[in-house]
DNA sequence: TTGTAAGCGTTATCAG
DNA sequence: CTGATAACGCTTACAA
């Protein structure tokens, strides 16, 4: 195939009788060039529909103007939502975006680091994978000097800017909100012991409980690592639940991919929510809507996260001086009451009206 | 902020004193090196972890080593598995992806190339948005000499490679399906006239009401653009739909984003499904099987559709002669029958058994 | 076998 | 005000 070939300076200089650095003057608004000549060149860069070379730029600068995304799964929701959210700040600022995934994956998310690395990306967003105990690879980045923002799911003790939601706050509210709906015996089922954003949500859980004097049960709470089984190890842990002693009344889970497969395997088992168990799940489906039983949900407002997750890292891209004091900025998430969470729910009624 | 200087050629070179091309040839496994010299670069390299500079390669090469990818949204499951099969060809050979969205707008998507030609991508995959009728765009990539493939929503007369599925045989099927159910009276609902893929559907769909002897009322088919306003929208086809003299029973969606808000349309509107309105969807949404009624589907394979397509154009671009003939692949869907497109459904079965 | 130097498209520094 | 030239990091023809 014969590849297509870009104007450059030179062509243009070559056709208007003048030399590259007139035609670079012109271009950049630099001093030192006749209104005339850079009307000139300006009219005719206009006609040609000039692009300079980005990558000549790039080199020249030793800096790619694209930044490094790594999530677990884009085809999540919550994700692509956040996604949409960097991709129109950094378009805006004049940045690429590269989205990677790391499946939930250690190894992966460490692959997709030397990745964009080689890349030249100029700056790394990420939420870390469930998997991802040793944070290494991201103290190394800090070392060589190329930022990183983590949203979402962020290290513990890491110095760096951090965009997160309340996940405590957040816990709480859909705890509560149970508790308050008549449930006492609720379950958890969150992602891995290791994320800071589980922990969080296990501290909100247990204080809603706590505030309402119920005693927390180890028991109710169980572990998903959503990788690439997760059918069967959602299907254990419904299993395990339900054959609990003390079975729980409902259910407050913890992620978006992790309700859908929850639902999925009750609804197997004949589970009807909200009547045998009540639900609510920590998610930003567009689809809560429409599912069998409407599921009431803490949202999470995934697009702001993206855009102020790409503002900080391009601000700290662009900065002069090193950073010296790191954001985190705190979210808040909403709590949306549908039929999933209802002790006395519509849905009942619906179907008792409908067979008379 | 100190900006992150990657060790170079030249760097080395000084370390183990040797030049620059000397290195480059260990690297390059040039001709002309001794094993030994090669030796001492390749371990040390190994050990410092050196990358070659991606800018100055693709300067020289004059390619970005990297594709252009245009969809209408990306928070679209059947577009983000795609993505995932495009990604995980481009990345095993060496390529970035640029996703863009177009969100069904024509001057978005024109933007969007634009946007991609001045980053220099090496060739463009496209799924064009509902509202383009006029592909002067893409025309003008191929004098350029970009290649261009397109998939899922191609141009009916361009002369390019296309991934798509078999819209004619998919629709017919739900079609189809629906009519053996004892569903006389389908509606068909879909994006855009303008667009082949829906062309091709709603042939499908004349063609197995034609083989049932069902007259084809024009009436029963709705156009949606799905832009911003979809809300709108379908909430007007509902409307027009449910009022028609001659009420549909059934409904065949087009597409993954018309098949969630027609059905939340409805459910506002107390219509269950199957019992008042049978539907089948033109989608890949995992969540389907948890709706309120498990959703009947076509679905398309959204993976290998995204893996031809990157194939297919990564083809084309290290293609040293200018492609003669080009090709059409055509994948086939599936039919998933679920319950809502079922005569005596299960779940009013269910809700019968719970109501004694 | 190795080193030198030109060139990819820009911008910046210097001379004219 | 304008033009020549070096530099960014890499590959490669050519010279040593």
């Amino acid at each position: 195939m014969k590849r297509f070939k870009p104007t450059t300076q030179r062509d243009i200089a070559n056709v208007l009788g003048l030399s590259v650095s007139t035609v670079s003057r012109a271009l950049n608004d630099f001093y030192g060039i006749s209104a005339e000549t850079k009307k000139l060149v300006l009219d005719y860069i206009n006609e040609i529909e000039y692009y300079p070379n980005p990558m000549a730029l790039k080199l020249r600068d030793c800096r790619s103007y694209s930044i490094g995304v790594i999530v677990s799964e884009i085809a999540n929701s919550y994700f692509s939502q956040i996604i949409n959210g960097i991709e129109s700040v950094a378009y805006k600022k004049g940045y690429n975006v590269f989205v990677t995934q790391s499946h939930e994956c250690f190894q992966q998310e460490n692959t997709n680091i030397k990745q964009l690395i080689s890349h030249s990306v100029d700056g790394i967003l990420v939420s870390i994978s469930s998997e991802t105990t040793d944070f290494s690879g991201f103290y190394s980045l800090k070392e060589k000097g190329i930022p990183v923002v983590f949203f979402d799911r962020a290290p513990r003790d890491i110095d760096a800017h951090k965009i997160i939601v309340d996940n405590f706050e957040g816990a709480y509210k859909a705890t509560e909100h149970l508790i308050k709906q008549g449930f006492y015996k609720i379950a958890h089922i969150t992602n891995s012991s290791d994320l800071l954003i589980e922990e969080e949500r296990i501290e909100g859980y247990k204080a809603a409980l706590s505030t309402y004097n119920i005693d927390y049960n180890p028991e109710y709470v169980f572990y998903c690592q959503c990788r690439k089984n997760i059918r069967e190890e959602t299907e254990a842990i419904v299993n395990q639940l339900l054959h609990l002693d003390n079975r729980p009344d409902g259910i407050f889970s913890a992620s978006d991919k992790l309700s859908t497969e929850i639902l999925i395997a009750l609804k197997k088992r004949n589970i009807t929510i909200p009547k045998d168990m009540a639900f609510v799940g920590f998610t930003n489906m567009a689809e809560a809507d429409i599912f069998e039983c409407p599921l009431t949900t803490i949202s999470q407002p995934a697009l702001e996260i993206g855009e102020a997750a790409a503002k900080l890292l391009i601000g700290q891209i662009e900065s002069k001086s090193t950073i010296s004091q790191y954001k985190t900025k705190i979210f808040e998430t909403e709590l949306t009451i549908r039929e999933s969470s209802l002790k006395c729910s519509k849905s009942e009624f619906v179907s008792e009206s409908l067979n008379q």
